[in-house]
DNA sequence: CTCAGCCA
DNA sequence: TGGCTGAGG
C-alpha cells in the first residue's frame, strides 16, 4: 500500500530529490529489505496455473522460490542484502488489520461462490486476495537466508521502520522498498524497483529524503503530516483530498491539528474528517516507531559463505527443488562473496579522494542536470495540461 | 517471482 | 543480444 501519490508529489515538486538508474549503479552497496513484504509478493506472484507452488506433501514453496532466486539476483549485482522481518504489529495498526481481515473474509466467501459459478480467472483472482504471510513462511525464509549466508534481523514491530534506522545510522546505504512509507520513517535514501527493474524495463528509483524536504520546504513533521493527508496505511483517507490539495492544506495550515480544527469549526467546510481519525497516533508511529537502535547487538549482521549441504537438505530433500539449480545457486553465492572481497581489497568501497576543483565541477554538472530535469518535467506537464484542457470553458 | 531455452 | 514462453515445486 504505502502513501498514495507521494511519488507524484515528489516528481512534481522536487525533481532533484530522486535519480533513476540501472541496478549496476548499486554495486557494492548494502541495502535493508523488508522481508515480510517480499514474502507477501512472492506468495501472490510465484504461481503455476494460478496455484502456489508446493512440494510433494502439498507444502507451499512459492515464498522459498522467490526469496532464493531474488536474493541470488541481488547478490549477482554486487548488492549486499540484509532482510528485516516484521515483529508484532503496532497497536494502532490493529484497526487497519481488522479491516484487512474483513476484506479477507469477504474474499473467502467470494472464493466459495466463484468456485461454484465463476470462471477459472475469477477463482484465481479471489485466491490471490486471501494471501497472508504466516509465522511458518517467515520462519522458513529465515532458515533459508541463514543457509544462504545472508543476514537478517527481526524488528520489534514494523520492518520498514527498522530498515530506516539502519540506513539513517549508515549501517546500510538505503532501505529498499516499493513502499513510500519508508521515507516517513526517516530513511535518508529509498530504493524502489530494486528487483523488478531488470526483468521489466523500469529504472531503479533512488529517492533522497533530505532533498525531498528541501524541495517541499518542510520539516520532517510537516512531511509526515503531508503523507498522512495523502493517505497512509494507518488511517482512512479524507474524501476530496488528493496530492494537490494535501500539499496546499499543509502549506496553509502547517499542522494537522490546525487543519482538523479549522474543518470542525467551519460547518460549511468542504472536507469531512472521518469518524475515527487518530492522526496524532499515526504521526507518532512514524516519528517514534518502536525500533531497535542501530548500535544494539541485535542489529549486528554479516554476510557469510553458504551452507551447501544445508541448502540441499532443506530445498532439495525437504522441499523438492532441483538439486542442479540449488547447487548452481550456491555457487553463485560463493562466487559473489569472493568478488566482493576482491573489490574491497582493491579499494572499490573507499571513497575516491577529490580535489576542490573536481568537487566544484561535479557540483556544477549536477546543478545543470537538475535544471534540465526541471525544464523537461515542466514541459511534460504543460503538454499534459494542453491535452487535458477542454476547447472552451466559458467565463 | 526468476530461470532456462528457443527463436528472430 | 533480447524478447517471449513455459516450467519451476
Amino acid at each position: 500500500m504505502g502513501i498514495k501519490q507521494l511519488y507524484q508529489v515528489i516528481k512534481d515538486e522536487c525533481p532533484d530529490a530522486y535519480k533513476e538508474g540501472e541496478i549496476k549503479n548499486q554495486f557494492g552497496r548494502k541495502v535493508a529489505i523488508d522481508a515480510s513484504m517480499s514474502i507477501y509478493s512472492f506468495l501472490i506472484a510465484v504461481r503455476s496455473g494460478g496455484e502456489m507452488l508446493t512440494n510433494e506433501d502439498g507444502e507451499t514453496t512459492s515464498h522459498l522460490m522467490g526469496m532464493f532466486y531474488r536474493t541470488l539476483r541481488i547478490v549477482d549485482n554486487g548488492i549486499k542484502p540484509l532482510y528485516v522481518f516484521d515483529g508484532a504489529p503496532p497497536k494502532l495498526k490493529s484497526g487497519e488489520l481488522a479491516k484487512r481481515f474483513q476484506r479477507k473474509a469477504t474474499a473467502t466467501e467470494g472464493l466459495e461462490e466463484a468456485k461454484e459459478t465463476g470462471t477459472a480467472e475469477d477463482i484465481e483472482k479471489f485466491s490471490r486476495r486471501t494471501v497472508r504471510v504466516t509465522r511458518e513462511h517467515n520462519a522458513e525464509c529465515q532458515r533459508l537466508l541463514k543457509l544462504m549466508g545472508i543476514p537478517y534481523l527481526i524488528a520489534p514491530t514494523e520492518a520498514e521502520a527498522q530498515c530506516a534506522v539502519l540506513a539513517r545510522a549508515g549501517k546500510v546505504y538505503a532501505a529498499a522498498s516499493e513502499d513510500m512509507d519508508t521515507l516517513c520513517f526517516d530513511s535518508p535514501v529509498l530504493l524502489r524497483h530494486l528487483t523488478f527493474s531488470e526483468q521489466r524495463k523500469e529504472p531503479i528509483q533512488e529517492i533522497f529524503l533530505e532533498k525531498v524536504l528541501a524541495g517541499l520546504d518542510m520539516d520532517r513533521k510537516q512531511f509526515v503530516d503531508l503523507c498522512i493527508l495523502l493517505g497512509c496505511d494507518y488511517l482512512d483517507p479524507i474524501p476530496k483530498v488528493g496530492p494537490h490539495t494535501a500539499l496546499k492544506l499543509i502549506r496553509e495550515y502547517k499542522t494537522l491539528e490546525n487543519f482538523v480544527e479549522a474543518v470542525q469549526n467551519d460547518p460549511k467546510s468542504k472536507y469531512t474528517i472521518p469518524e475515527d481519525w487518530p492522526f496524532a497516533d499515526a504521526r507518532e508511529l512514524f516519528l517514534n516507531p518502536d525500533v531497535r537502535p542501530a548500535d544494539a547487538p541485535e542489529c549486528e549482521f554479516k554476510w557469510e559463505a553458504p551452507d551447501i549441504d544445508g541448502l540441499i537438505q532443506f530445498l532439495v530433500t525437504d522441499k523438492g527443488f532441483s538439486e542442479d539449480r540449488v547447487r548452481a545457486g550456491a555457487a553463485r553465492l560463493q562466487k559473489n562473496l569472493k568478488t566482493s572481497q576482491q573489490a574491497r581489497l582493491e579499494g572499490f568501497f573507499k571513497p575516491i579522494p577529490k580535489t576542490e576543483a573536481e568537487i566544484k565541477n561535479l557540483k556544477r554538472k549536477n546543478d545543470e542536470k537538475n535544471e534540465e530535469k526541471k525544464k523537461r518535467l515542466k514541459e511534460e506537464k504543460k503538454e499534459k495540461a494542453k491535452a487535458k484542457s477542454k476547447p472552451r470553458g466559458g467565463g
